[in-house]
DNA sequence: TGGGTTTATTGTACTTTTGACACTATGCAA
DNA sequence: TTGCATAGTGTCAAAAGTACAATAAACCCA
């Protein structure tokens, strides 16, 4: 048994930001002066950094995200460790390493986590941001440095699956929202259409999407009902 | 920033074992010279080992299991990284820590797999194992060093989910089994009983399980009919 | 050889859930 | 007032899930 003696281990965050424009993922240009290529452009990635040495996992994961957007109490889930020797040895991810790294060379295992955060108030406004830091639409994602792009496609599929299983819609959504806006943010993160009165019925039947005396004002059509969450009422399903 | 200089990274494996004498888990008994105490009591601990420096995640897991098993090709699924600061800090681990690691106050993150084997035909004869190492039944699972009782919880959960959304019942079943065997395994896994009509409607669906022109042997009641799984027709549900 | 024991095997009626489907209502703008 | 855009609503049929009990086959033993 040899000791691991220079291994690195990183979080890495698949910030998704939802508004009525779609699913978006936060993303950090490589500044110019050292960028990674691909076919000679700069190249994307997604937040991350070694964890510090008395930091725990999800707390590492959270760091990351204050120091973008400064914005705490973001829903984080763990979903997946990657830890190919060779994730972080692709040529094209060289310089980048060799400009922000002591240890360029080293092995880097990296934790993932999803995080969820809506775009409709105006919580983490772009401007609050970091320079080089932009939202992508999860559609028009192009190719990432190291293995991003898969982690990025496993954050999804775990989006998906949380989605469906767990209540946790009201991360995306503003705090007061229409049945229509829910049933779209439904349709956009699982990919596949709904039946607007099955999706309903359906909604009718959770207790913790409560119906507001309030309608929906500005719009030129019939203004629809507004609803909220209710935390306390959701069950674990 | 600061880089993560002296941290360890290991694999812990939750190794399932069944019969049809139920669930159970292999466990490492420490030594006597060199346990952690719980009341005065050795404990036992998962396996796991600290990674090599080129060796990936899934591959230090497979290792692990090989050197105890000497079985290959057991099916293996990661579930869940464990990053607390503190995990291999509490008293009653440090002697243990102290008797095998050449650096006993490092910080280790571990992730951890679960595994799944068959103790029906002879596969992982006890005999073949290590000294130390048992197969201890789900409900006798005593206090384990570290956080090994809640990364064996979290494989539980992990595995109860897998059964659910996939086909992987016949990775703990003999090649050729009944409708009661498999019916008995999943009312030990999922920890609920079915309906022994109903259970048979639900399997009779799945064209992965496939009738052979064979009946049980040696039992002194009807025998039943022998069934296996066509591996090809396992659709992706 | 026949009766007892043990587990295997099978179908039906009822309830619940899902899925398909189209028209009316409301508010604003022109 | 009309047109436009989106909100809101019910029914029927199919499928899936659930509760439930009698007969069949092999062995053992007296």
């Amino acid at each position: 048994m040899q000791p691991n003696e220079s291994l690195h281990l990183s979080v890495d965050c698949v910030l998704f930001g939802y508004d009525d424009d779609g699913l978006k993922v936060l993303l950090i240009n490589q500044k110019e002066d050292t960028y990674a290529h691909a076919q000679g452009r700069p190249m994307s990635q997604l937040p991350g950094d070694l964890i510090l040495i008395d930091e725990g996992l999800e707390a590492a994961a959270e760091r990351v995200l204050f120091e973008l957007t400064q914005v705490n109490g973001v829903y984080l889930k763990q979903f997946h460790a990657y830890g190919d020797p060779d994730r972080v040895k692709d040529h094209k991810d060289r310089a980048w390493l060799r400009s922000v790294r002591t240890m360029p060379d080293q092995r880097v295992i990296t934790v993932g986590y999803f995080g969820l955060v809506s775009l409709h108030d105006h919580s983490p406004q772009p401007a609050s941001f970091a320079g080089g830091v932009s939202w992508v639409d999860i559609n028009e994602v192009g190719p990432l440095a190291f293995d991003h792009n898969s982690i990025l496609n496993g954050a999804i599929e775990a989006l998906q699956t949380q989605l469906e299983t767990h209540h946790i819609s009201f991360e995306l959504l503003p705090k007061k929202f229409t049945l229509s806006q829910l049933q779209d943010l439904y349709e956009t993160v699982l990919d596949k259409k709904f039946d607007k009165r099955n999706f309903r019925k359906n909604i009718k039947k959770m207790s913790h999407v409560v119906p507001l005396d309030e309608k929906q004002q500005g719009v030129m059509h019939k203004p629809a009902q507004l609803f909220s969450f209710n935390p306390d009422q959701i069950e674990n399903a």
